[in-house]
Order: C-alpha cells, then sequence, then structure tokens
DNA sequence: CATGTAAGTAAGCATATGTTGACATAGCGT
DNA sequence: ACGCTATGTCAACATATGCTTACTTACATG
C-alpha cells in the first residue's frame, strides 16, 4: 500500500522513494484510465513532474513500470477483501456474511476516494500483452472471486456451482466500476452507499444466500 | 516486392461496400481486443487484407472508423434488447419477463459468435477520446440498460430506484463479458448456457423481480 | 572542503504511427 | 475501342514513442 504525498509537499529534493511512488502513482492513474497501449511515458513522467529517463531507471521498462502498478492494485485489492472475510473462521452467520460483502462492494463501488485515485479493480482489466503481466492478473482476480467464495463457505475442490455465482459477483463489481468510470451514466454513476448497498444486498443474497 | 492481390483469395473485384465492411470488421475486432489507442491503423488494414489508406478514404480518418465501428455495435445490441423485450407490450408475466431476460443475458454471454466475431458489449466500454464518440457509446449503454428496465414495466419518469437495479444488472452482464474476455478465468470464462442461465435467472429476480 | 555516489537531466536514436497526395488500374457506359 | 471514374497502391511526411547514453548536480561522508 501506497500513501500518496500532497503533490505540493513533495518537492523533497531527491527522494529516490518519493519519485518511484510518484511515477507509480500516476502510472496506475493513466493505466487505469487510458490503458496500456493508450498510455505513454512521457504522459506518466508529466504527471509524476519527473524525468522520462527516471521510469527506465526506476522500473526497467514501461512494461516493469505497468507490473508493478498490477501488484499494488493487487495489494490495495487484499485489503477490500480482507474487509470481505475477516478471519474469524467461526461466522457460519450466512445472513451476516452476506450484508457484509453487499456492504463491502457497494463502499468499494461508492467509497470517497481522492478524485486521482485509480479504482484498484479497473487496473486489473487492463492488459499489456505481456504474458507474464496477464497471468499476474487473472491470478488477482481469480483470487478475489474465491476470497467471495470462501466467504459463503466455499473451499477449493468444493463444487465449482458456487465459485461460478461468486465470479458472476465479481463480474457485478467490475461491471458497476466500469460503468461508473463512464462520467454521466446517471443513476449508477452517482449513487450513493446508501442506494447502491440495498441493491448489492439482493444480489449476494441471490447469488451465494 | 510488389504485394499483388493475394493470389489465393481469387483476387476480389473491386468492391468498395466489401472493403468498407471489411474494415468495418477488422476494426471492431482490434478495437474491442485492444481498445483505441492501442490498436494501429496498419493492423486493422493487415486484418482486413486492405491498404492502410483506405481507411482514409472510406472513413476520413481512424477516429471516424472508430465512431462506424461503435454505431455498427449499438447495432447488434439493439437486436439482442429486441429479444428481451417483444414488442407485445401486453405481458405483465412477470416471471416469464425476468426468465426471458435472465436467458438473453446468458445466451448473449455464452452465445456462439464466429471465434472473430467481437463481443459488441464490450467495444461499448472501450474510448477513443473523443467527445462525439463518448456521448454516442454512453447514450447506447443507457439506452440498453432503459430497455432492460422497461422490460420490468419501467418507463421514463418512474421512480430512478428501479433504472439503478436495471443498470447494476447490466452491470453484471458487462462485467462477465469482460472477465469471460480473459482467457483461463474458469469457471466462468468456460461456463455454458445451461450453467449460466439459472445464475442470471436468479440474479435478475433478485434485481427486477 | 574534497570527493564519491546516488539522483536527476538533456539530447538523440531508431522505429512506429496517422495521414496525405501523386500515381495506377479495373470496369463500365458509350 | 476509348476514355472516365471509382477503386486501389505506393511512397513519403511529420510527429510520437520507448529507450539509451553521456552528462550534471546535490548530498553524505571523509
Amino acid at each position: 500500500m501506497l500513501t500518496y504525498m500532497d503533490p505540493v509537499a513533495a518537492r523533497r529534493p531527491r527522494d529516490a522513494e518519493a519519485t518511484r511512488a510518484a511515477l507509480l502513482h500516476a502510472g496506475m492513474r493513466f493505466f487505469t484510465q487510458h490503458g496500456y497501449g493508450a498510455t505513454t511515458v512521457r504522459q506518466i513522467a508529466d504527471e509524476a513532474g519527473v524525468n522520462v529517463a527516471l521510469i527506465n531507471r526506476y522500473f526497467t521498462s514501461k512494461e516493469g513500470l505497468f507490473e508493478a502498478c498490477l501488484v499494488e492494485a493487487g495489494a490495495v485489492l487484499e485489503n477490500a477483501a480482507a474487509e470481505v472475510a475477516p478471519d474469524e473462521a467461526g461466522s457460519a452467520d450466512d445472513d451476516g456474511v452476506t450484508a457484509r460483502i453487499a456492504a463491502a462492494i457497494s463502499r468499494q463501488a461508492t467509497g470517497t476516494r481522492a478524485a486521482d485515485e485509480p479504482h484498484s479493480l479497473l487496473l486489473l482489466l487492463r492488459s499489456s500483452g505481456d504474458d507474464d503481466a496477464e497471468r499476474l492478473r487473472l491470478a488477482m482476480l481469480a483470487g478475489y472471486a474465491e476470497k467471495l467464495a470462501g466467504a459463503a463457505g466455499w473451499t477449493r475442490g468444493d463444487d465449482d456451482a458456487v465459485l461460478l455465482r461468486a465470479q458472476v459477483l465479481l463480474a457485478t463489481a467490475v461491471g458497476i466500476a466500469v460503468l461508473r468510470a463512464a462520467e454521466g451514466f446517471a443513476p449508477l454513476a452517482q449513487a450513493t452507499h446508501a442506494q447502491l448497498r440495498p441493491v448489492m444486498r439482493d444480489t449476494v443474497e441471490a447469488l451465494l444466500g
């Protein structure tokens, strides 16, 4: 997890860690919004207020930066998943579980991220064409779905039908993120947590209840 | 070396309409799969087996081709929507409606399109950055959601809550399309209509029932 | 202060990209 | 057969792109 610093306060001169973080942040923003191929290294460097060559210094290549962004997005998502399934394993309280999942998904979609903070789920939908990155992002998405299924009592080796339903639930979360990214898609794009949660509640209940 | 016309392709005779269609088809494939910015006009022309310059002849620019692709995707989607809501307005048979919607979404996701046939919903998620194209794709997505809501009895001016739920349903369809595009995302990516339909049945019931 | 090293900069290279304009040719009406 | 026009080809352009190389500057350490 990164702590993004105030870009003005980030004037700390010659701080390798800070510029690395700035590049990572800018990369996530652009890769999420425009995809890998449509993003240029100069855009990223400008956004980060940093020289272009430093991308290659710190991340070897554009591709390297992209993979680093994927890993970062995965870490963010890991946190979100932890919220869905607290590790107290004893909770067989189905009603509580579905409610918590619904709330988590709704909050993740409507969550007040800083305006410049990219939505991690969206980054995981972006492809660079590179096989390594492809496997990485696929594994993260699959892992997230398994975590959802796990919250409903599923474990590896169990019936695939449950996992399929969890993946459809993930699909809903993904679709909401995608459609909300399109400004003007009312009422979904402007829906608040209070409005979205009951909808998700019904959806989760239908899929994992 | 002169690249004369492919001798195997039997010298397609000069047919403006055919090459226009070939370019449109190739464009849809590439724009859908790689996005606007990551697709090059030379890729499209090669795929279509046609000279690059013809893109500009028939569509003015890469941007023009993209907009034409959006319109084409909208037309395809229009057909799919017609399947959801046959125009016989008298059907207040809620159970039949939800079942039909679920079947239509499932079929749209798992449908046996030719392998090279792009999924229209996915193209509508791609952005070129151009404002006109942006409005176009947004209107198409919104229209599709309204059609879903309409199948559940909603009409313009009614409670937004119903439209919101229809949009979440559309989000599910979108998310499924996106995740199925990622090869290896089992079991969703390999799910058949028979497997997916009951899942969608429950989802639609929960959202619009 | 001197100096070695980490951090940052500037310029350029090789290739890719969208677009254009001049040219070629097939096919049709006359 | 002749030429006209729609259709298609080719080469070039201006710029964009990812990356490397040689250079400069700040800072910690002696």
